[in-house]
RNA sequence: GCCCCUGUAGCUCAGCUGGACAGAGCACCGGACUUCUAAUCCGAUGGUCGCAGGUUCGAAUCCUGCCGGGGGCGCCA
C-alpha cells in the first residue's frame, strides 16, 4: 500500500511562489483556487489565476489581479523584486537574485538536486521490453525497452517502489516446432546458434519445415501436447530454448545499458497455471458468455465490424487460452500477489483496444480499480521513406545490428573529432555517444507519434541530440580538470547572478524539478529531453559569455564554478534518468 | 462501416491540459577560433498552426463537421 515519503526537497521557484501566492488567490477567489504560475518570457514567471477568478465571479480581471496583488505583495517580500499587473490581468513576477541564489545553493546541496519526492510512495509495476523466445529482437522492441527503462528510472528517482516486469513470450504453439527443429539440429548446435544471436535464422528454418512437411508438422503438434502436459524431457528442451534466448537478450540489454536482469523476467509460462482460474473466476462473477463455441466476456462499449458487441475471448472453441487470458492472469497476479498500486504497460499503440478491453473486463470483474492500469502507448520507428524501418534486404531490422552500427558510427565520429583521445577511452566514449544517440532520438519526440530514424541527425553534435548534451557536460568536466579544485567544495558558495546568462542558467537549473515531474505525470520522456536541451543551450550561452577560470576576481570564479557544478550534475542526472551516460571527456 | 492516433517553417520536432506577438534545431545566408574543447556561439531569412464553423475577454490547445496519413475492429500474440 502507498505510504509517506521519507524525503522532501526544496522545490522549483515556480512551485514555491505558487504556494506562497495561494492564500492571496484564495482570499479573493475562494479556497482551492490555482494561481496558475507559469514561466514567462515577459518576466521570470506569470500568475494567470486572476483571469479564471474573474470569469467565475463575473468581475473585471484587472481589478481581481489588483485585489490579489494587494495581499500578495507582503507574501513575496524577498522572493520577488517586482510584481506588476499586465495585459488582461496577468501578474508578472520577477524573482530577486538573492532568492534564486539561495534556492540554487539549496539544490546544490540536495541529493536530488531540488527534485521533490513523491508525496505518497506507491508500488508500481512497469511492464516493458517483452521479446519473444527464439525470435529476433527488432526495432519494435527498441521503443518499449528504452521508454520503459526511462520511466522506471524516473519513478524510482522520486521515491516510488518499482517492480520491473519483462513479460517475455516463452509459451504457445510455436514451441512445438521450435523444439523439434532443435532436436533435428542437435541440442549443442542449436544452443550455439541461439546464443550467438541467430534467432531469426533459427525461427525461420523451423517455420519453413513446419509449412513444408506433414511429418514435421505432426511432430510439432505432438510436441505441443507434451509441452502442455508437463512432459519432463520436453520441458527440459524448452528450458534450453528459453535459457539461450534470455542469454542473448541480456547481451542486447547490456549493449543498450538498460536495467533489466533475469530477476525481472515474468514469462508468459509463469501465468500458464493460472489460466483455468481466470475463466472460472469470470464465470463465478457472472461475466462469462459462450459465443460461437468460445468462452468470452463482453466489455461495455466495444463493437465489431457489424456493430455487434465485441467480445474478449478468454478460451477458444477447442478449449485453448490466448493472450487475453494471460493478460488477465497478469492483472490478477499484480493486484493480489504483488499488491501494486499502479501498473504501467509500455506497449505499442496498436494494442490500445486490446489493453483497454483487458482493463475493462478486469474492472468489471472487480479485480482492478479504475485508473490503476495505464497504457503508455508509442508509435513506430520509420525509415527515410516514412515506412516501417527495414534492413537493406527489406526484412525487419535486427536491434543488435542497429546498435552495432550506432557503435561503429560513433567510433568513427570520435576518431574524427578528437584523435588525441586514448584508444581505451575512445571505445567507452563511442559507446556512450552511439547508444546515447539512439536512445535520445527515440525518447526526444512525443512517444505517441511515429518518428523517422536518421543516423546523421541523431549523431550530429548540433541540435537536439544526445552528443550535444553530452558535450556540454564534458566541457564542464574539462573546466574542473583544469581548475584543480574539489568539486564538492564549491557547493558551499552561494552563486552571484550578475549577468543575464548566469541568471538564465540559474532559473533553468531550478526548473529541473518541474521538468522531472511533468515527465512522470505524463509518462513522456521527451519533456525531460526538451528540458535538458534548453539547459545545454543556456549553459553554452553562459560558457561563451562568462569566463570561469579567467573570471575577473576570485569571488566570481567561485560563483561560476558553483554554477558549473550544479549544471554538470543536473545534466548527468537528467541523462541518467533517460538511461544515457555522460562521459567526462569526448 | 465503426473506433483510436495523427496533421505546426523547405526538413525534423517542441508548444508546459485556454493566455500576451506560435518557439527550437537542421538546411540556407552573414559574422565570431593566439581564448575554460569552434563537437561551440551570435545574427538574418522563413509559418493562412490541414480546412470550415462554434465556445470564450482570449483557441495551435476545447467542441462539431469535413480532408489527408497511420493503426485497430472474434477464436495468433
Amino acid at each position: 500500500m502507498a505510504e509517506r515519503a521519507e524525503w522532501q526537497s526544496m522545490a522549483d521557484p515556480i512551485v514555491t511562489v505558487s504556494e506562497l501566492l495561494a492564500p492571496a488567490f484564495a482570499a479573493v477567489g475562494g479556497p482551492g483556487v490555482d494561481p496558475v504560475v507559469r514561466p514567462s518570457d515577459r518576466a521570470d514567471a506569470q500568475a494567470n489565476g486572476a483571469l479564471a477568478i474573474a470569469k467565475q465571479l463575473g468581475q473585471n480581471p484587472r481589478q481581481v489581479a489588483e485585489a490579489v496583488l494587494a495581499i500578495a505583495r507582503d507574501l513575496l517580500v524577498g522572493v520577488c523584486s517586482d510584481i506588476e499587473i499586465a495585459g488582461p490581468g496577468f501578474l508578472n513576477l520577477t524573482f530577486t537574485n538573492e532568492f534564486l541564489a539561495s534556492q540554487l545553493a539549496a539544490a546544490a546541496n540536495d541529493s536530488h538536486l531540488g527534485v521533490r519526492s513523491t508525496p505518497l510512495v506507491e508500488h508500481i509495476v512497469v511492464d516493458y521490453s517483452h521479446p519473444n523466445v527464439a525470435k529476433e529482437m527488432h526495432v519494435g522492441h527498441l521503443r518499449t525497452t528504452v521508454i520503459g527503462d526511462a520511466i522506471v528510472r524516473m519513478l524510482t528517482f522520486v521515491g516510488h517502489r518499482v517492480t520491473k516486469e519483462n513479460h517475455i513470450g516463452d509459451w504457445g504453439t510455436p514451441f512445438g516446432m521450435l523444439i523439434e527443429h532443435m532436436l533435428d539440429l542437435g541440442e549443442t548446435e542449436a544452443a550455439s546458434e541461439l546464443s550467438v544471436g541467430d534467432l531469426a535464422g533459427f525461427y525461420k528454418a523451423a517455420r519453413v519445415k513446419f509449412e513444408a512437411g506433414e511429418a514435421f508438422g505432426d511432430r510439432a503438434r505432438q510436441r505441443v501436447v507434451l509441452l502442455q502436459g508437463g512432459d519432463a524431457e520436453t520441458l527440459r528442451l524448452w528450458g534450453v530454448l528459453v535459457a539461450e534466448s534470455t542469454r542473448y537478450f541480456n547481451t542486447v540489454y547490456a549493449t543498450l545499458g538498460v536495467l533489466l536482469t533475469d530477476a525481472d523476467l515474468a514469462p508468459e509460462s509463469m501465468y500458464n497455471p493460472m489460466l483455468p482460474d481466470v475463466v472460472t473466476r469470470l464465470r463465478d462473477v457472472g461475466l462469462l458468455r459462450e459465443s460461437d463455441g468460445a468462452q468470452v466476456v463482453f466489455p461495455a462499449g466495444y463493437l465489431n465490424r457489424e456493430g455487434e458487441p465485441l467480445p474478449l475471448i478468454v478460451q477458444n472453441s477447442v478449449g485453448g487460452y490466448n493472450y487475453a487470458t494471460t493478460d488477465l492472469a497478469c492483472v490478477i497476479d499484480r493486484v493480489e500477489r504483488l499488491k501494486v498500486d499502479r501498473m504501467v504497460y509500455v506497449v505499442g499503440a496498436p494494442q490500445a483496444q486490446h489493453l483497454a478491453m483487458v482493463f475493462a473486463v478486469s474492472e468489471m470483474a472487480g479485480w482492478l480499480a479504475p485508473g490503476v492500469a495505464v497504457h503508455v502507448a508509442f508509435g513506430n520507428v520509420l525509415g527515410a521513406d516514412r515506412k516501417m524501418l527495414k534492413s537493406r534486404s527489406g526484412e525487419s531490422l535486427k536491434l543488435n545490428e542497429l546498435l552495432n552500427e550506432a557503435l561503429e558510427r560513433a567510433e568513427a565520429a570520435v576518431v574524427d573529432k578528437n584523435p588525441d583521445l586514448p584508444a581505451a577511452e575512445r571505445t567507452a566514449v563511442a559507446h556512450a555517444i552511439g547508444i546515447g544517440a539512439v536512445k535520445y532520438a527515440d525518447l526526444s519526440t512525443d512517444r505517441i507519434k511515429d518518428y523517422v530514424f536518421e543516423w546523421d541527425r541523431m549523431l550530429s553534435f548540433d541540435g537536439n541530440t544526445a552528443p550535444y548534451l553530452q558535450y556540454a557536460h564534458a566541457r564542464i568536466c574539462s573546466i574542473f580538470r583544469r581548475a584543480e579544485v574539489d568539486r564538492a567544495s564549491v557547493r558551499n558558495s552561494v552563486p552571484v547572478l550578475a549577468t543575464p546568462q548566469e541568471r538564465a542558467l540559474a532559473l533553468r537549473l531550478l526548473a529541473f524539478d518541474t521538468a522531472v515531474w511533468d515527465t512522470i505525470d505524463r509518462y513522456s520522456p521527451h519533456r525531460l529531453c526538451t528540458y535538458l536541451f534548453d539547459l545545454a543551450q543556456d549553459f553554452t550561452g553562459f560558457y561563451e559569455h562568462c569566463p570561469v577560470l579567467k573570471a575577473a576576481d576570485e569571488a566570481t570564479k567561485q560563483s561560476r564554478l558553483a554554477l558549473c557544478d550544479v549544471t554538470a550534475r543536473v545534466m548527468e542526472k537528467g541523462l541518467d534518468l533517460l538511461g544515457i551516460s555522460a562521459p567526462e571527456r569526448m
